[in-house]
DNA sequence: TATGGTTGTCTATATCAATAGACATTTAGA
DNA sequence: TCTAAATGTCTATTGATATAGACAACCATA
């Protein structure tokens, strides 16, 4: 497990700490080999703390459904979440992580049509006050949210684009519908912050946690941008991988 | 300064969940008209929590820099930008963001020699046991400091290189002197995690702030790694930049 | 079936987090 | 110069968090 210290006296709950580090060290296979947890004076020892504040984190990851305690045995690792994003060129939400779980969805939270602001229009390269169509999705793997995403997109070219989506799920078939067969990521920002109340309940996070923030854009083959998106990824569920 | 809902019981104190909320509404330009973060007792009616735990909230943001209360008048804001941090095949730390800032520097913390162990040999492409030289270093812009990264190349080729790095400050100009003019970035992964203590003094943080942590291969002309690192960046200070 | 290793439960104590109220101090402006 | 509005400081109380120790209950297996 190896890693950082427990921080004391930072607001967040020492149990709190250690179960999202449990939770990530499970996410990576650390105990693959037993399929369990260490036993909890063991963790206790290694944490540096008494064995009651180890009972509180498993507590809250057994609440998660992650892990159970069997009273003489031990506590058995129930679910894992382990999803590497990689992003390059042909980025897409299904593909990259498909692999990697059993089902990939994506669902349509809400959509709109706006006016472009200042920022969105210097995105896309159009003028302030172009019609967009503005969609918010919501991408979940094994049934278990992933990201939360606002993408904005041309309303002339793609002004069905949200029916398309709603039907297909999927912003790449909704494209090949609408004349743009193929699309690449130009670039992609990430920064990170503290979720805020919609991320806790669109992705099922607890206060504290960290969302990974990725805004990107892509453009058609003709290198005209398409879409401007602002994606929120739980951190302890995702990692990026940039491959050059 | 959108919903209000507080969670308690989480585990994470609700002063630091009120923090992150006001450091959000900050970058997000919320109270630009004024420059200002609303009355103690204006927040503590919004949030529907005490003055006091409004106060402990404002104190930590004040710790980080964000703002400075001055009695009599209110609480200013003093800080909200990031630097932007491009991750391309050429990724350089002070060529990336030497046009952000007016200074940046390279500090050589520690240096040391020691065996690959599985891991560092699996990315350097390597035998695990070979020796390795690591090199601790601390980036700064504007003599504020930015990242924090522990390096390792093969000692084979580049067993001097924290003599020529202690002089020039410079990865890519001791690369130059040991015969490798030019390299690539092979691959990065980025996660976000919370500031451990190391990070906290390093970088100047405080706890419960949030690191982006990138970590980085190498290699030269020829696609043999060179250099495998981990850096730290204080997330409230860098945002990456992907361009494809 | 005896034993070692594990989780479950209980009591007690100290510190942190949050609320509540009162009043002092400083600033800007009428 | 007075007042309103804002931050600063203090005391007191309650509940959540964390430590400490002891022992019960359960499981696998020698």
């Amino acid at each position: 497990m190896a890693g950082q210290k427990i921080q004391r006296q930072t607001g967040v709950a020492l149990w709190r700490q250690i179960a999202d580090r449990i939770r990530t060290s499970i996410n990576h296979g650390d105990f693959d080999e037993t399929g369990m947890v260490p036993p909890e004076t063991t963790l206790a020892l290694q944490f540096g703390v008494n064995r009651h504040t180890i009972r509180s984190a498993l507590a809250a990851l057994a609440q998660e459904g992650i892990v159970r305690a069997v009273q003489g045995r031990g506590t058995l690792i129930e679910r894992k979440e382990r999803l590497s994003f990689p992003i390059s060129k042909r980025t897409r939400f299904s593909q990259g992580i498909g692999d990697q779980v059993r089902e990939t969805r994506s669902m349509l939270l809400a959509a709109s049509e706006e006016p472009a602001n200042v920022e969105l229009a210097r995105q896309l390269k159009i003028n302030a006050g172009t019609q967009l169509v503005r969609l918010e999705t919501l991408g979940q793997a094994d049934h278990r949210p992933v990201s939360r995403a606002t993408s904005w997109f041309p309303a002339d070219r793609f002004g069905d684009i949200a029916e398309i989506y709603r039907a297909t799920g999927s912003i790449t078939k909704a494209f090949k519908e609408l004349g743009v067969p193929d699309y690449v990521r130009v670039v992609t920002e990430i920064t990170a912050t503290h979720a805020d109340e919609s991320d806790l309940s669109d992705l099922q996070l607890s206060p504290g946690a960290i969302v990974l923030v990725a805004q990107a854009l892509n453009a058609d083959l003709d290198n005209v941008p398409v879409q401007y998106s602002i994606s929120r990824f739980a951190a302890d569920r995702v990692r990026f991988t940039i491959e050059n």
